[in-house]
DNA sequence: TTTCTGACACTAG
DNA sequence: CCTAGTGCCAGAA
């Protein structure tokens, strides 16, 4: 494995960790962000080691998110003063392009 | 090896 | 606004 530089899951939860509070990214973005089409390599990445990083700062291109995280996802959000519309995130005001 | 499933995205109706 | 079909990558049976 070696490795010639870092793994795209070590990508992943470097850029995660990144987003500031208040803001979020969705998966495509993050993929993107760290050279990948796979927005589900993303999500896989995260249900297996997001329990080190900010997971609920990642939310789907709408805006929605998983069922069985739809709870806490937009509890915490909404805690960091992230625009929250209903059951869906406000992208246009919490989307953060890592910049 | 094949097949299924999943914290997704896009297009069409 | 909603549902259905298809494509993507990776891991499990």
């Amino acid at each position: 494995m070696a490795g010639a530089g870092p793994s795209l899951t070590e990508q992943v939860l470097a850029s995660v960790e990144r987003i500031p509070p208040g803001k979020v990214m969705s998966y495509s973005d993050v993929a993107e962000y760290v050279g990948s089409r796979a927005a589900r390599n993303v999500g896989r990445i995260l249900a297996t080691e997001g329990g080190s990083v900010p997971w609920h700062r990642v939310v789907r291109q709408d805006g929605s998110c998983a069922e069985h995280l739809r709870d806490e996802q937009l509890a915490r959000l909404r805690a960091e003063g992230v625009a929250i519309r209903g059951q869906r995130v406000d992208m246009a005001r919490a989307r953060w392009n890592g910049r």
